[in-house]
DNA sequence: GGGCCCGTTGACCGGCGGGTCAGTATGTTG
DNA sequence: CAACATACTGACCCGCCGGTCAACGGGCCC
């Protein structure tokens, strides 16, 4: 019932506010325990008007995780240096990450660390897949070139994506008491380390200036 | 209802047979999906039966996670060596996180990356927090040896909490093809990597024999 | 004025599923 | 055998919540 109507301005502000609601909402008390009556109700609207916008809770989440998906790779895409040596550029795609996440506690709780509900599996699991691959490329130059340990890419990469996902679920769960541009350092820190070929290496790609 | 009870070595049976089923069904489909119609029809029996061993649904779980979180702590202090050097442990306790993970799936693949439902975030991220505050302890002293990096311990220690969480649901969810010991080997070379001072240092704590 | 589409309402429906309960069987003890 | 525990059954209850629908208002165009 919500597919290729003709919004008006005041029906696209009706939907963005009725996503707002439930972002927040998911946010707060998590998908399931989230009650469309309660979405409208924060929106200040009936309840038949929710399936005018949207076909049903589901598309909503879809929404939500597509948008914001799309966000992430723009920020990331934005700090990363294209001329820098891989383990530099790897780090600041994970800080830019990480800050990003903060900024944006509200959706990340909501899909936490890529559960959620089965039913979202799937579309979950393919953006870490995306940033995994990304980043998987980038290790193969690193690894070509010797500034990085030699494994394997992908198992690598996902540990790269692993660490952002999980420092940033426990800085919104309150478990690390460091701000978010502290804790992204750290996490730029701890990723190259944990990549680097020698700590001589690592230096260089934390070093402050992009000097190459 | 099912407080203090004397159970039958009978009682005892059909109580393990209902948790079981249990697992396995959260396994398959999820907590939420899960119907306690299901669970007793995969045990064989009546609806009711299920009152007499439990309060409720929720309960099962915490059943299920407080007997697992205790069999993950046996396993991790069971394959470490006390005459260790620090990184050496942290390594050995990861390693065999990894193992037992992976030959629990069942089960970890219920509490996934510790969200499953908001419901349960304080039972399940108590496991967690212990286990960072282990790994925190050991790191301390790598700190002061001189073996480990100067920062943070908690932080690095979530670190490596998170790795093994991670690499494990990936595992899991099937995403890695190496096979478990080989992931577990891995992942150990990861946080060692991640924790160590330099890559001298890191090379002994991965020396196959325990030489010291 | 008469269509027509967007926007909005809220009463209502339906079923799903957690939890109860009255009753029965089986076993043990005095 | 009476009394009392555990063990087990399945029909029934009931609240919740996702989704529907008939109706109405307003802006716009011909």
């Amino acid at each position: 019932m919500a597919d290729a109507r003709q919004l008006t301005s005041q029906g696209r502000e009706r939907k963005v506010q009725l996503i707002e609601a439930a972002a927040d909402l998911f946010a707060e008390r998590g998908y399931d325990e989230t009650r469309i009556v309660d979405i409208v109700e924060r929106a200040g609207v009936a309840k038949g008007l929710f399936y005018w916008y949207f076909e049903n809770k589901e598309a909503v989440v879809r929404d939500l995780v597509e948008e914001n998906r799309h966000r992430l790779r723009q920020a990331q895409a934005a700090a990363i240096d294209p001329g820098a040596e891989p383990l530099r550029r790897i780090r600041q795609g994970a800080e830019a990450s990480l800050e990003h996440m903060s900024s944006h506690t509200r959706f990340f709780s909501l899909i936490e660390v890529e559960n959620l509900d089965k039913q979202f599996a799937d579309v979950l699991r393919q953006g870490t897949e995306i940033h995994a691959r990304d980043v998987a490329d980038i290790i193969i130059e690193g690894i070509a070139d010797g500034t990085i340990r030699d494994e394997d890419p992908l198992l690598l990469a996902y540990g790269v994506v692993g660490a952002v996902g999980y420092y940033g679920h426990f800085h919104r769960t309150g478990r690390v008491a460091v701000d978010s541009s502290d804790l992204a350092a750290f996490v730029g820190r701890f990723v190259v380390s944990s990549l680097a070929a020698d700590e001589h290496i690592a230096r260089r790609a934390l070093a402050p200036p992009a000097r190459r």
